[in-house]
DNA sequence: TTGTAATCTGAGCATATACTCGGAAAAACT
DNA sequence: AGTTTTTCCGAGTATATGCTCAGATTACAA
């Protein structure tokens, strides 16, 4: 049995675009990538399809990309860069206010509002893309949402004088992702995610002060 | 772009094996289902490579999987078998203690060992299986473990009258099996995960009490 | 205008995978 | 032993998918 493909898999484009055209051409082919995962899933997905969804031939598809596993990186670099903006522009709302509670609770209001934009994608990426884990955008995601929470723990400790251990702030990591990724691509119908929000908010910042 | 066939896929077995020897064939089919999954990933699994693995020829597969798709609810079946099991073994130890915080922690490192155990083949059957949680056994599991978290927490609230809400106790179960997903899957080396565990234990009975 | 680079095309080949089917072999039954 | 049921076999067909390549088309620059 041979090693896989996707397991050795090139997430690099074989080259840009240069003109306006062939950067049309690209943004067709991420967005029918983006379609195609949504409505067939993983398995739904070839290099065929999306040329077909994209309206450009198969021989184009390969003029940039050299597999599918490409294109799969270049949309979640897209999506990567739409989170940490949005990231960003929240935590300087965090520093404005002094309340621990409302600052937890903005920030969750924050990812949740963007995991739900982009459920079907996310639950497909999550639950299907096998190489999801080993995509650089994925990487620095996790890198950055690390710094995010160390910075603004750094602000907090100094208004608040709490501390944390690392494996703490690991665990509340952790666990936040568990029930914000189950919140909005698994729970049961007839909740109220935005006191289920409520509630997460306030035990954290208890698990914080607790420390 | 057809429907995929895993939308509507039959997870039903096609017949049962009556003879110990098909019985063996069986068995050895599923177990050949497990070794490519955890070697080459759901990508790689393909009846032909089952009926390989497994040293019997295709249409032996066929005889009793109407696919691929009925052999992996099939080994999740076994899976949940074994867990469920084991947590109804340690959920019995937990009655005879009387320590909130010690009960919990034998609960998280009876999970935590069985997930440890099968962790290449928990990876795969999380991130890469489409129809993971439209699979009998999955939803069956999470009856379960929702039905003995609540018999563990009326016998905790005789005892030390504790009372949780409802959106509490969801979060408790999402964010644990975020914490422990992460940590046997994901965790950074050099972690002394069983602190982890004592710390997670700790934060569950202070979340508990305090609610 | 003319040349060069960039872009696009899609038929077509190689391979992989799902699945069938006619019949052989083994076990169970009477 | 004879009959029936169960089990197993694997070549073979249909289809899907990955990917190439020779050449057409378009943009841009000298």
């Amino acid at each position: 049995m041979r090693t896989e493909k996707w397991q050795a898999a090139d997430f690099k484009m074989k080259k840009e675009p240069r003109q306006a055209r062939s950067k049309a051409s690209v943004a067709a082919m991420v967005g029918a990538c983006a379609r195609i995962l949504e409505r067939h899933g993983y398995t739904g997905l070839s290099t065929n399809a999306i040329a077909e969804v994209a309206g450009v031939s198969i021989g184009s598809v390969y003029e940039y990309f050299p597999g599918k596993e490409a294109v799969v990186a270049r949309l979640t670099e897209e999506l990567l860069s739409e989170t940490t903006s949005l990231l960003q522009n929240r935590l300087d709302l965090t520093d404005n206010r002094n309340d621990l509670h409302v600052a937890m609770r903005n920030f969750l209001g924050a990812l949740y509002s963007l995991m739900r934009r982009h459920r079907k994608l996310l639950r497909v990426l999550v639950f299907q893309v096998p190489y999801l884990h080993r995509l650089p955008a994925t990487r620095q995601l996790q890198k950055e949402l690390q710094e995010v929470l160390q910075t603004g723990l750094q602000k907090t400790r100094q208004q608040y004088r709490v501390n944390v251990h690392p494996y703490s702030l690991y665990l509340m990591a952790t666990s936040t992702a568990g029930s914000l990724l189950h919140l909005v691509l698994m729970a049961p119908s007839g909740m109220d995610q935005e006191a289920v929000l409520d509630i997460l908010a306030s035990k954290l910042t208890a698990w914080l002060i607790q420390d």
